[in-house]
DNA sequence: CGCTAGCACTCCCAAGGGCGGAGTGCTAAG
DNA sequence: CTTAGCACTCCGCCCTTGGGAGTGCTAGCG
């Protein structure tokens, strides 16, 4: 990846086949381009700096004689240098405003959906929110319900409210008295440790003397630890309103639609694609062959971390095709991320 | 509707037609139909005989010198008369005992969906299960965690172990030790009640004498009553992996595809149609226009109620074109609605 | 009277040809 | 270095054409 730094002009050419290309999804001529950019040189000049712009890469053909696009390499280039300032138009901002805060006095669950729900409408793409990571969750409450001898439903509930569940398998166990006590005791225990440490504090107790002696102790320490075992996994995903790319023209090929709908179903994949996005800060670009997953090429993903800058908890973001308007999405996610945060630090 | 009866060999024809559409998606010509079925007649003979159908509005053509395919009237004679004993090839059979026994150990939930996706990849349609109906759901734990003063987080549990959750304000409430106290007081006041029965008890209780001067118990009757409260719309429906629909040609259609996702999205249309199936006997068949919901013209749903015959619990289903193989798909459903009862009964 | 062979007719559909439009690359001149 | 002009390319659209599938009708046969 060499780089390259355009001349003035060359990279004010660029820029307007990428709006243009962006707006009206068809290739780019170089007569249209200086009549509605108001160009002040000639068609035939743009044409030879169009094809020099070609060989560097930045632009490509279609056909013979058909006008230009933006490769990958054009958008990237965009996007490093030609973004105007980020602002968002005051309507999208309110709608981004009422629809995270409508959900807000709900629990968390319904805060990241509407959150993505309305990502994808304000942006006409498809909103992503991955829910915070397991890591900055802290254990509030567990609660162990005895559903048939041997067999124990686990609930766990952290600080900010979500409720996980799993049915764990424990031969020993027969009566709901029993589980009363190590419920208690598994609560005193755990009040405040963040779920991310709760097997190693549980592993810890173990050791603990007392325990050694004391058989519904250890069973209890036993179920906590394997109900927090495989929880990590479920990196929920949200998805919101997946219908919404249909106005894209690109995705009125049924293959490409299909393509993307596959991946929705995969939430691994979405999981993976914005994970990056946690730990770097800013908002993160991925343009078609620069995002990791095969799958989606021709697509492009713009995403960013949310919660507290020293502390991010998720992250959230908007996929799209590549001929996506950068500098709108960008913003737009920007916002939604700190919005998201408030409601959270609210929650 | 008037009620007709066919001669002997006009419903042998319809049937042909109707079977070899299905097979083919393409109008039906007399001449092919007389080959491949081996009637012992003229195509000549098959054209005046389709002509009569088509009279009789069990046949149309899509233009003239077309061959005809059935009408919505014509598939339901071919349901009601002329289907051929249900009947399950062994592989099928196997494919869905597997999807559902596999998901058996674990929760409710991942049973209900597998249930759903196991549907979908056998009838190469997208199977639909709603989840079990409140009013089997009995009452078996509840949990009150403070998420701050005045906010209570519900949690409800039900015999066969689903987890509801709701956030309640609740200003009063101080401490996580009250509600403690209050915990114990519904669970033993609730142990075994139906779901449905919940509010009306704690109503009654409310007029017990030692509860009009306990505050505690009152709020706690207070909490479990708004918890309870809103609950009964969240009609839990599983779509098993949407995108089969796309093997069916007729949804090569942008916008035929389009609608039905978006029914797909409305969870509520999908619990109308399919909550009819819950209280009627046997599996239903409505067909195309028969279906109460316009968005789905040319859509047929094929659905049964599972559960015990004396009780049934919730519905499950399929749905996909007006052109389905439907003895296949109703022995299919019938199936999967006797092994998802029996999976539950173990639960 | 019902069945069937034959025939003329209809309609769709895919392939081919022609044409206009948009856009390019190149060349030569300012 | 820029620009005007020109020849050329290629797509997309429309129209035509021909083949194929299928029908309805009619007349003849058992």
């Amino acid at each position: 990846m060499t780089e390259t730094t355009l001349k003035d002009r060359d990279a004010r050419i660029l820029g307007a086949v990428v709006e243009e290309f962006v707006h009206t999804a068809e290739p780019v001529g170089s007569r249209n381009l200086v009549k509605k950019y108001r160009l002040e040189i000639s068609p035939a000049t743009v044409r030879n700096v169009m094809a020099d712009l070609e060989e560097m890469g930045f632009l490509y053909q279609p056909h013979t004689s058909a006008g230009r696009q933006p490769t990958d390499r054009g958008y990237r280039y965009y996007v490093d240098h030609l973004l105007p300032g980020p602002s968002l138009p005051s309507g999208q901002r309110r709608r981004l405003r009422q629809g995270i805060r409508d959900a807000d006095l709900d629990a968390l669950e319904s805060l990241l959906e509407a959150t993505s729900r309305v990502l994808s409408r304000v942006a006409h793409q498809v909103g992503l929110v991955v829910a915070p990571r397991i890591e900055v969750r802290v254990f509030r409450h567990v609660d162990l319900v005895l559903l048939r001898p041997g067999r124990v439903l686990v609930i766990l509930v952290t600080r900010s409210g979500v409720v996980h569940h799993r049915v764990v398998e424990a031969p020993e166990v027969r009566s709901q008295a029993e589980l009363e006590k190590m419920t208690n005791y598994l609560n005193g225990l755990l009040e405040g440790v963040p779920l991310v440490a709760v097997r190693e504090r549980i592993l810890a107790e173990m050791e603990n003397e007392r325990v050694q002696y004391d058989r519904l102790l250890r069973q209890a320490l036993e179920l906590g630890s394997r109900a927090v075992g495989a929880d990590e996994d479920t990196g929920q995903v949200y998805v919101g309103e997946p219908l919404r790319i249909l106005e894209q023209p690109e995705f009125q090929d049924l293959g490409k639609m299909r393509q993307l709908f596959e991946a929705f179903e995969r939430k691994g994949i979405l999981l993976r694609i914005l994970d990056r996005a946690v730990e770097a800060p800013g908002v993160q670009v991925s343009i078609g062959s620069e995002n990791p997953v095969a799958d989606l090429q021709g697509c492009s993903v713009v995403a960013t971390a949310y919660g507290r800058d020293d502390r991010p908890m998720g992250a959230l973001g908007v996929i799209g095709p590549t001929r996506m308007p950068y500098g709108e999405v960008i913003a737009l996610v920007e916002y939604a991320a700190r919005l998201l945060g408030q409601a959270l630090e609210r929650l």
